[in-house]
DNA sequence: TAGATTGTTAATCGATTAACAATC
DNA sequence: TAGATTGTTAATCGATTAACAATC
């Protein structure tokens, strides 16, 4: 078996592919890691132990290719395939999320939207149509959905997400500010807004404090 | 100067705010904890250690009083207090957060909305009308602003920041998708939702090449 | 009192940084 | 070749876990 890669080096991976495709638009065809680490306020050693666990991406002397260090952390990222999401809870945050057009230039594509709000019937956001809690099964049988994001209220959060992990859905999404129970080999992502919101809460009073 | 507590400390801690919400909806008095170590999934060591960070809040033979430890660690986050906020970018993400009504039952509120889009000059959203950029600065000046809220393309992000800042913001809940430059005692609280996917979108790949 | 469980110190583990030989 | 910079090993730092004396 491979040896395991810390979530904390998968987490600065986006940022990385962020930065490099900047340097990349700037017309800048190599970096060394010490410019890089400058431009990032990390060390230059972090940048080389991070992308050493993926493999040698630079040579000696030179650097590292702009174009191509971030075409290969797009494929560590699996950027270089597509994601079908379908979004359940068609609220603002779900439209929200509809209506992100970058989240396809990186191959995430949204097929599916689903709402229980009967008012909502009909309805669809960005050409893709609203449909309802009861089609969902269907749906799910009838194409492929690799992700699942729920931005619904967690009152139905457990609920739905037994209900797609029945159906074969492998990872999610999470936007409701809950935890949820999934078996082995299903893979959550939270995106907790309200924890996000505490922390920054927290930094103000601190710093306030720090002032006196 | 008071010991720093680490970043890894603080985002745990909206997580046992939460769950100690649950345990005193459902009555629960007292807890221990190794009991909410299991529940939370987390080693009781590491639960006391970092409520340690901030005081002794349980009792020996006993453990912790739920009402007491969720009222402390509230708090701590700088619950007890409104924070008064402004969204900038009324889009579907701007609008998501100030239709988010629990965000205020935790003492955050929305206090305005602003948009570039002249389109939607005259608009409101819960209550709370958009605002035109040209306005901003009164609007700081008139009212006690705590967190700006940027959800707004990355374009503007950079432009709208230095705005506030100099307008003295000290806290700023960004969403665009990139980092912020700000000076010293300025305090900056990233979602960054594409790199959220991208993580997941990394674990999908890893997952499945365990299968084979 | 005996039992339970904290607060806290000590041990371990993992992540970050530093250093440098390899090499382009 | 000489200089630059990586890849990688070693050292350090910090965070997590274990252990246990203090104490309710």
């Amino acid at each position: 078996m491979e040896k395991q890669i810390s979530q904390a080096v998968i987490k600065r991976m986006p940022r990385y592919y962020r930065y490099l495709g900047e340097l990349l638009d700037n017309g800048v065809e190599r970096i060394s890691s010490n410019e890089l680490s400058i431009r990032m306020k990390v060390t230059a050693s972090q940048i080389r132990q991070d992308l050493n666990n993926f493999g040698g991406f630079g040579q000696q002397g030179y650097g590292y290719n702009v174009q191509y260090l971030y075409e290969e952390i797009g494929k560590i990222l699996g950027l270089d395939r597509q994601h079908n999401i379908i979004i359940i809870g068609a609220g603002n945050l779900g439209q929200a999320l509809a209506n992100y057009v970058k989240f396809e230039k990186r191959g995430f594509v949204t097929i599916g939207l689903f709402d229980v709000n009967p008012a909502m019937r009909g309805l669809s956001v960005r050409g893709i149509p609203i449909k309802m809690m009861d089609e969902l099964e269907d749906f799910l049988a009838d194409n492929k959905v690799d992700i699942v994001a729920l931005t619904l209220p967690k009152e139905m959060a457990l609920d739905v997400t037994d209900r797609v992990v029945k159906a074969g859905i492998r990872a999610i999404w999470n936007f409701a500010h809950l935890d949820l129970e999934v078996p082995e080999g299903v893979v959550v992502q939270n995106v907790h807004l309200s924890d996000s919101l505490m922390q920054l809460s927290y930094n103000i009073v601190k710093h306030e404090m720090e002032q006196e």
